[in-house]
DNA sequence: CCCATGTGAGACATTCCTGTCTCACACTGG
DNA sequence: CCAGTGTGAGACAGGAATGTCTCACATGGG
């Protein structure tokens, strides 16, 4: 077989089809999500065992590239801001994702790939911390704080585009600019 | 009989438990709602019809507070920086209920109370534009991003502060100092 | 004191979702 | 052309949640 036949699901298209649907309705019956995502629910169903390994699914997928992001980001490199702009271009396909998982916490009852998270969420305090040691971030904003801030901006902004309410080509701009240099207009830095 | 019965149960108070729980947990059943509330799932229903009357009730209380909140805040006094400054700190108490309620968005099958929530954003962004005019806020961040913004990380400083990552009375100062000055660290104004 | 009100606990039928199955069909590759 | 593979549609039982009901009990007012 080698090549997956044509006629079979792209299931990381189904993932983003769900994510899209649960966030604007977390209580979607299976049934919906398959719809959503143009196949059956028996389709679903033989893809995902149930709605839990659905969940875990996107959670693996938002996880997975999440990280890939990180990575392509290299977030140690040169300035902390540069590589804040980095990051959010590079997270911008997954934000849609990560509005999600964001917001569907669940209890944590399966507490498997919470460490994927934990990873994520030191990688990111970590730049922000490094930001405020070379002097470029100010120091009465925690980096756990930030990190949390990035992850709601993402979710806002991925909303907004959603909504039309922001063009998706400004995505990564209006995010940047406003963790970074927020509302209020400055003379010069 | 004029008051309540002590022996009632407290509407809004309810609300909010619900609110707190359906946050971390969208698909919470009407019995661990009821549960999290400290009644029983009989006297829940006696107070909302179902499900959907439980969520349009929480609506119903999200707009109500918000608009106490714009009201209390007086946003077209003074400059729209200290106007933004007032409206955190007055929405504080809300901003569980408004995170739920942000991500809650059940694709507006019932568009009732829609007109509530377009009167707060046209509020908000109102305010926004007013300080891009008077020079406070700079242009190349649409009101309706700002506002889109503001309701993101008031739902992340909520979700910090319930997970502890925030201490609750940074809660204010976090959201508005990172909303209005952003992450990088400046010499003077 | 006793009645009215509101609650908790539980039973109950109903509805909805789930998970599994079968079968027919379309496409692919040999 | 002909198997093999994967899908859609539908049926089906099982289970979970819902919505409604009854009854006993606690409280507070008259």
């Amino acid at each position: 077989m080698g090549y997956r036949s044509l006629m079979a699901v792209d299931r990381d298209q189904v993932l983003r089809d769900a994510a899209s649907l649960l966030t604007r309705k977390a209580t979607a019956t299976m049934d919906e999500v398959a719809r959503a995502a143009g196949i059956s629910r028996a389709t679903l169903h033989r893809h995902f065992a149930g709605r839990d390994a659905l969940v875990l699914a996107l959670e693996a997928l938002g996880i997975a590239e999440c990280e890939a992001a990180l990575n392509a980001a290299r977030l140690d490199d040169g300035a902390a801001t540069d590589a804040v702009r980095r990051l959010v271009r590079e997270i911008e396909p997954a934000a849609g994702l990560i509005a999600f998982l964001y917001t569907e916490n669940q209890l944590f009852e399966g507490e498997e790939q919470n460490e994927g998270w934990a990873r994520i969420d030191a990688a990111l305090a970590e730049l922000f911390r490094r930001g405020q040691e070379s002097g470029e971030f100010r120091i009465d904003l925690t980096p756990a704080w930030l990190t949390e801030a990035l992850y709601g901006l993402i979710g806002a902004g991925a909303w907004a585009v959603t909504e039309g309410r922001v063009a998706r080509n400004d995505f990564t701009h209006m995010i940047v600019e406003l963790l970074l240099g927020g509302a209020v207009r400055r003379e010069e830095p």
